[in-house]
RNA sequence: GGCCCUGUCGUCUAGUGGCGAGGACGCAUCUCUUUCAAGGAUGAAACACGAGUUCGAUUCUCGUCAGGGCCA
């Protein structure tokens, strides 16, 4: 038995495993369970670490806590991974990729997890402990009570092993725990400098269900130790975490990490954010039309500064502008106002190709469109989980119908479109609702709102005629934006009030009371629309 | 309850032993304009409180208070 532990001590010391890394490397890493969805904490995590990593060449590995099956699921983490990628955050080892120091996943772990677990009971640092969960609540409720801090009482800390071997033996439950010394840990926070602890405030800790499941602190230690991570930067909720796992790593003779415990996310209650305050899975971000630089360039700015005004940062300059100086060290409220205001800095910033690319996935969803092309040849991703999918630039050559009338319609005629809602855009799938009525035929609306300010009924029917009049007498050939605005602009002056032709004009063309203006819709519609549209609206009348 | 963390406009933040406390989002007003955006201009809006150190504290020290996190 001391045999083998020795042995695999040895392997524990393999010189070769610490060749691998670069000397000096800087390893950082995330890892978050996979219980639920890829939440933005997380991502900020994520992507502090990331940064840090990379702007000092180092390596970012993703390690997948899933210790709990019961809790832990496949979609789960498939989930995290998806939403990592869309923020480009790349990992350089993880699950399926890398492996240089064994699996990424926890679950995978057990060999490793077994040895230092048995090293630990050899070495009597840790215990198994048999009382009962109504005992340990007992005790607990019981310190509570006299005002001292819950910790446990100790009792099977010094169980003959001959008692121990019987309650084994009876397959009583257990716990092992660790045998915490008396006294102070400190360390040094990168951004919150010395922090000290005296052990005695959280006592003998269970740190394994049995002897090769470790619980949450002991095998964070030993995969740190093990993927030899030099930086361990995560939310300051893991604060009081950090001595206890310094303590097991000094116990298993491990080099003690740099640590860094950045802020909280808050909502606007000032609690750490969570669903309760409709704190949204990362990749819901996605589906509503958020762009995945501008959600990393918010998350950036939520809880670090570059030390300069500028507020616009690209992943690129990011890596180039971070330094843990700018790290911020208390908890930041998650305003979505400022998300949404960068989110539409970036689709202005887009060109009309790439925006209407983006876009296209929405106006086929609202089923305002469908794509022309062979149903096999469309990406496949419509369903609900998958979208928007990813499409490329093969969209620019497609065809597509308008879904009601079946028109055809170009990817040209979609760009045009688009683009004349794009700096009113603040996510993409507003998209839909704002450019609705170019592929509608019958539009609803009031007749009361084609009046501009205290225009009569009669004024109006004459304006719709005159509209009618004016633009009959444009050839197709002359009907563009230029044009029609040079005629129109000329008759509308004539009546005095601009707005009095414009607005209705507008209404009729749109239905809507805020929309772009109406040279440009004309111009996309067409002779023939714009026409049938002023007579639907005369005729409301 | 214990331990730990935090405290500058509503929000994200800059900043210094002496400043008119700066920027951004949001908000308001004006401008452009048929509307809505976008753009431009202007404005309202903050140093948690108390004591100490000091000629002088938002800044340094201590305390109070408040908020948060973790322990089940």
């Amino acid at each position: 038995m001391i045999k083998e532990n020795l042995q695999s001590l040895k392997e524990l010391e393999d010189p070769k495993k610490i060749e691998l890394i670069r000397p000096g490397e800087i390893r950082v890493r995330i890892a978050p369970a996979p219980t639920g969805f890829f939440h933005i904490g997380t991502a900020r995590t994520a992507l502090f670490n990331y940064l840090f990593a990379k702007k000092n060449q180092g390596s970012f590995i993703l390690r997948i806590e899933d210790t709990d099956p019961e809790r832990s699921k496949k979609e789960w983490e498939e989930n995290i991974i998806e939403g990592l990628k869309w923020l480009g955050i790349e990992w350089q080892e993880g699950p399926d990729c890398g492996g240089r120091y064994g699996p990424y996943r926890q679950s995978e772990r057990k060999e490793i997890y077994k040895k230092y677990i048995q090293k630990l009971l050899d070495e009597r640092k840790i215990y198994y402990c048999f009382c009962s969960r109504e005992e340990l609540q007992a005790h607990r409720n019981y310190l509570l009570s006299i005002g001292q801090p819950p910790r446990y009482s100790g009792k099977c800390r010094n169980l003959s092993p001959e008692e121990v071997r019987k309650n084994l033996k009876e397959k009583k439950p257990f716990v092992l725990r660790f045998k915490t010394p008396s006294k102070k840990v400190s360390f040094q926070d990168m951004l919150r400098g010395k922090i000290e602890v005296d052990t005695d405030t959280f006592g003998d800790m269970a740190v394994a269900k049995d002897l090769t499941t470790p619980l949450y602190n002991l095998a964070c230690v030993i995969d740190d130790f093990e993927m030899k991570i030099t930086h361990v930067i995560r939310g300051e909720d893991h604060i009081p975490n950090t001595p206890k796992q310094i303590l097991l790593a000094e116990s298993l003779g491990f080099p003690q990490p740099k640590y860094l415990h950045l802020p909280l996310i808050l909502g606007p209650d000032r609690t750490k954010l969570s669903k309760r305050h409709g704190a949204k899975p990362v990749l819901e971000y996605k589906k509503e039309g958020y762009l995945p630089e501008a959600l990393v360039n918010f998350l950036a700015l939520l809880g670090w500064n570059p030390g300069t005004p500028r507020e616009i940062f690209s992943m690129n300059s990011l890596i180039q502008e971070f330094s843990v100086e700018g790290l911020q060290s208390g908890g930041a409220i998650f305003n979505s106002k400022k998300l949404d205001w960068i989110n539409g800095f970036y689709i202005r910033a887009k060109s009309p190709e790439k925006l209407t690319e983006l876009c296209l996935p929405y106006l086929i969803k609202a089923e305002l469109i469908e794509p022309y092309f062979e149903k096999e040849q469309f990406p496949p991703a419509f369903e609900k989980e998958q979208f928007p999918p990813a499409y490329g630039a093969e969209l620019i050559s497609q065809k597509f119908r308008i879904k009601e009338s079946g028109e055809e319609i170009s990817f040209n005629y979609l760009k045009k479109a688009i683009s004349l809602y794009q700096e009113r855009l603040k996510k993409l799938s507003e998209i839909s609702e704002l450019t609705d009525f170019f592929f509608k035929e019958k539009l609803e609306y009031s007749k009361e709102l084609l009046k501009w300010k205290d225009m009569t009924e009669k004024e109006t029917k004459d304006i719709l005629d005159k509209l009618k009049k004016i633009l009959k007498n444009i050839k197709p050939s002359d009907w563009t934006k230029e044009n029609l605005e040079k005629v129109l602009l000329v008759e509308a002056e004539k009546v005095g009030d601009r707005g009095k032709m414009l607005w209705p004009l507008r209404v009729a063309l749109t239905g809507k009371e805020a929309s772009a203006g109406p040279f440009e819709i004309s111009s996309i519609l067409g002779k023939e629309k714009t026409l049938n549209r002023i007579k639907q609206a005369r005729k409301k009348l």
